[in-house]
DNA sequence: CGGCATCCGTATTGATACTG
DNA sequence: CAGTATCAATACGGATGCCG
């Protein structure tokens, strides 16, 4: 695990692997969710997140929102106002990732209709 | 919850849309892997794939396998002989999801190094 | 060989209540 | 408003053993 393989390109299957990271990072069912709310919306807040998203708990956003500023792709900013003011914004690297999941979005606008005839076809033929 | 809103292009926030579904799938830490490795080396076995994915449990591989066969990614095809062989193949649907995630790829070899960076300083700060 | 079924410990997730 | 703390439910993942 000390030598990297000749066709590095796609060592993937080594957990030392980048690919290997970035999915724990995107394939966070929230963490892309937040990255295209924040690309499409620029900078937004706790709160507007939290209602943008519907569906995931303070808790997530709050985890999810940490990984995210861990990893150095948004920056939080807080203002120390009455109440509290907490704005999330988009790095510069967070904003390229944005191009490449729109990649991924794209593909499952065109082909999840398929996705989803083909389980219907397996889970019918598997009854 | 039962309308979609007119900006629907980017409704990636309502749970029925499909970018939610697709990262159910492929943001799973294994599938990923099967349909890269597929991807470059075609036809495999059951028993190469184990060996190329090389961390995987076979428990975790067969629920992979038969979840992006559901999903009408992959075919599985059983050969009766003795003993079995069963082979693995992407459909054509499969080839067209190896697009994106190369995108993905390509910006975590592109990228990763940063967010690496930005783990470190995280943590300094905050331990 | 290529699974599937079961058990079991752990990690994730989420609802709820509470705080600065 | 923007969290934190706590607890309960669930999903994940691995080890083992059996089957066609």
């Amino acid at each position: 695990m000390d030598m990297i393989p000749a066709d590095a390109r796609f060592d993937a299957f080594a957990a030392s692997c980048p690919s290997r990271r970035l999915l724990d990072t995107i394939g966070n069912k929230w963490a892309s969710l937040v990255i295209v709310a924040l690309g499409l919306e620029g900078r937004m807040r706790f709160s507007e997140l939290s209602t943008r998203i519907a569906g995931v708990s303070q808790k997530m956003l709050t985890q999810t929102l940490r990984g995210l500023e861990r990893d150095g792709l948004l920056i939080r900013t807080v203002t120390p106002s009455v109440p509290v003011r907490v704005d999330y914004e988009l790095t510069p690297l967070g904003l390229s990732l944005l191009d490449p999941i729109r990649h991924l979005k794209e593909w499952a606008e065109a082909h999840m209709a398929e996705v989803d005839k083909a389980r219907e076809e397996y889970d019918r033929d598997t009854a």
